[in-house]
DNA sequence: GCAACTGCTCTCAATTTGAAAGCAGTTGCA
DNA sequence: TGCAACTGCTTTCAAATTGAGAGCAGTTGC
């Protein structure tokens, strides 16, 4: 572990972590997309090619961003799982999610789920952020009414699609 | 201005801004250390080479980050200036910092600001992008009391530099 | 037994990065 | 009036990274 950092600064060492093009994308498809596979990372909206997923997921792993086991239902399937601290990184996505919807031309499908995340605030990101230590870290659940904080983001996901395709057979 | 967005999410836009290794360190020293001209910028922690700060400069004005200037008091300096888009990014700054500082190897001297921002919280940074409209955008002055935010940390940072060369001579 | 699926790896071209030197001026000072 | 220091870059060229696409050695389900 050898310190060949650029500077000690925290802000660069954020970038140096996650600062490219696809490392955030690949953890925003494991939180809001619950992708933990291989096969399935690669599905990505952007079309993120095999060899740089692999290389990012690789890296991811030796930063302690995620960790990787094995599938019991499958010998060859790997599961890649949050950390916590990948997991402290929901405020840093819902504020980037209200950022570029703010200021850069997202489609209204695509954005309702960071919509939805700015309306719901520091509670409900510390909501989804207890989810996903059910889901990836293995801690106790600590209140198991309702639909989760993803199925709720995604419910909303599709019914801005169906709308839209109504309306667009209305034409 | 014709789409050759991988897709219209949010996060991913963001990304196509600012998510290299290089752009939101810019706007950091921008930010923190009050940097508008190319030398200034050029003499960054991190050594930014001239080819790359160029580069970045000119990409981040073409995407409305930052404005270009002439300044008056010198035929061939240039004023760079933030725009509301890129103040807005202050409590992006202060998480990453905050999540740096939390989960990575900084400095004490580098992320006492950090530090600092994480303390304020929204209310400091809210002051602190007052301050930014005023310098940058020639937004009136609100409350024209006291020393400024950057000032501040300014003072934190030098405070701990002094300590340290202290501790250093106790040796 | 075979098609579909598993997480990758390989190849090779294109792009990006980066250090370093240099440039055509402008400015301040002696 | 000269000259050193400073201005925002640009150029050069090697090295590293990126990326699309094909392929691979297995595993699994039917």
């Amino acid at each position: 572990m050898t310190d060949d950092h650029r500077s000690a600064c925290p802000i660069n060492l954020s970038l140096e972590v996650f600062g490219d093009k696809w490392s955030l994308l690949i953890i925003r498809d494991m939180i809001f997309g619950g992708k933990r596979h291989f096969r399935e990372l690669l599905r990505s909206q952007e079309g993120i090619s095999s060899n740089i997923l692999a290389d990012r997921l690789k890296t991811l792993v030796e930063m302690g961003m995620l960790t990787k086991s094995d599938d019991p239902s499958h010998k060859q399937k790997a599961i890649y799982s949050l950390t916590e601290m990948t997991i402290a990184l929901v405020p840093i996505m819902a504020h980037l999610g209200a950022w570029g919807r703010r200021y850069l031309p997202v489609s209204e499908e695509l954005s309702i789920r960071a919509q939805l995340m700015e309306e719901g605030g520091p509670e409900l990101w510390e909501r989804f952020m207890d989810e996903l230590r059910v889901e990836h870290l293995g801690a106790s659940p600590s209140a198991p009414e309702g639909p989760t904080v993803r199925q709720t983001l995604q419910a909303a996901y599709e019914q801005v699609v169906a709308r839209k395709a109504r309306e667009r057979e209305l034409v």
